[in-house]
DNA sequence: AGGTGAATAT
DNA sequence: GATATTCACC
């Protein structure tokens, strides 16, 4: 009886460890994102798993009278000594990064282990700039990411990191203006920084939807104004109607079927590749868009070549559509009248 | 707060 | 010269 009490019990520890281990190596893979700048972190993580996994056997023979302990102990003690040193850096752009891509990454819904794995492991093409948006001048030589191995390096790259954030930030931003005799430094719209604005559209319904505040506050970066937004919306709006009729639209000009794609337009090779499996799972957000759900305009013949809004805008190739992986939402004339070419003055 | 046109920087 | 971004106003 005991006997199996005991048995249970350890099987019980064991599934917990487990699950640990699971939530540990979750934990992993979100930071190998962040490999080149975190790569202690990313390191001990590992190491934690490592142990974990060499743990957990020994249990079994070391549970019948140790109980418990397991390596959770050890994982404990490890992870906040690394993790919050990074929280503490990443006040700002990373850790929103984080919860961002981890809210995004949800409505994926596709999960395909390995599919997810490579993808974050694309996304660390964008976090090789940290910054989001680009002031070369001030830009820190990040070429210090070079694997440190000692702590030491960690609160190097701490601090180095900080700096960035603060320089790029609204601080620096706003030392700039003044030395700029008030006028505000141009953002620069990093790639990094349209996908994030992309993302907060398409969760927000589309561009005719969204209003320049939820967008802010949804891509959560730090030192972005409304009025910033705002702009950024309203030239996105506008390349994004261009009525010029150049859609490869299979001659259907009665019933524009466009692709719209969570309100951007989406090259419809894209949204019927599928791989959207679980793409329409931007369920939650699908907010009142049902009437406005078509009013994506047509498709942007072409973005300016230097522009953002290329539709390629996704500096990640081979990710396809990754950020763009959204519901279809119908398509409807209702657009027409709220795409007209031309606005009306009104006054 | 959002939309728009003018002004201005790149 | 064209465009993107910011400013100023409704």
């Amino acid at each position: 009886m005991m006997k199996r009490l005991s048995n249970m019990d350890y099987n019980q520890k064991r599934k917990r460890c487990g699950q640990y281990m699971e939530a540990l190596e979750e934990e992993r893979r979100k930071i190998h994102v962040f490999q080149r700048e975190l790569p202690i972190c990313l390191d001990l993580v590992t190491q934690a798993i490592e142990t974990c996994k060499r743990e957990l056997p020994e249990m079994a023979t070391d549970n019948l009278y140790g109980q418990s302990e397991c390596s959770e102990q050890t994982i404990e003690e490890r992870r906040p000594l690394v993790l919050e040193q990074f929280l503490t850096i990443n006040d700002s752009s990373i850790s929103n990064e984080e919860e961002e891509d981890e809210e995004f990454d949800d409505e994926h819904g596709t999960h395909d282990p390995d599919y997810d794995y490579e993808d974050k492991n694309m996304k660390s093409d964008w976090l090789k700039s940290v910054q989001l948006w680009s002031q070369p001048d001030l830009l820190l030589p990040k070429e210090e990411r070079l694997q440190p191995k000692l702590i030491e390096t960690v609160v190097k790259i701490d601090e180095s990191m900080r700096k960035d954030l603060i320089v790029n930030g609204a601080e620096g931003r706003k030392r700039e203006a003044e030395k700029d005799g008030g006028r505000k430094q141009r953002r620069c719209w990093s790639s990094e920084l349209h996908r994030r604005f992309l993302n907060a559209l398409q969760h927000l319904g589309g561009p005719h939807v969204a209003t320049p505040k939820q967008i802010r506050e949804l891509m959560k970066v730090d030192g972005l104004t409304n009025d910033e937004v705002k702009s950024h919306l309203q030239k996105y709006r506008l390349h994004t109607r261009r009525p010029s009729q150049t859609i490869p639209n299979n001659g259907n000009s009665q019933t524009q079927h466009f692709v719209v794609v969570g309100g951007l337009w989406v090259p419809q090779s894209d949204y019927s590749t599928g791989k959207t499996t679980g793409g329409a799972t931007t369920s939650s957000t699908t907010t009142t868009t049902g009437i406005y759900g078509a009013m994506a305009a047509p498709p942007p013949p072409q973005w300016p070549s230097h522009s953002n809004f290329r539709p390629s805008i996704i500096v990640e190739e081979g990710s396809e559509s990754h950020s763009e992986e959204v519901l279809v939402r119908c398509s409807s004339p209702a657009m027409s009248s709220s795409t007209g070419n031309h606005y009306v003055k009104k006054n």
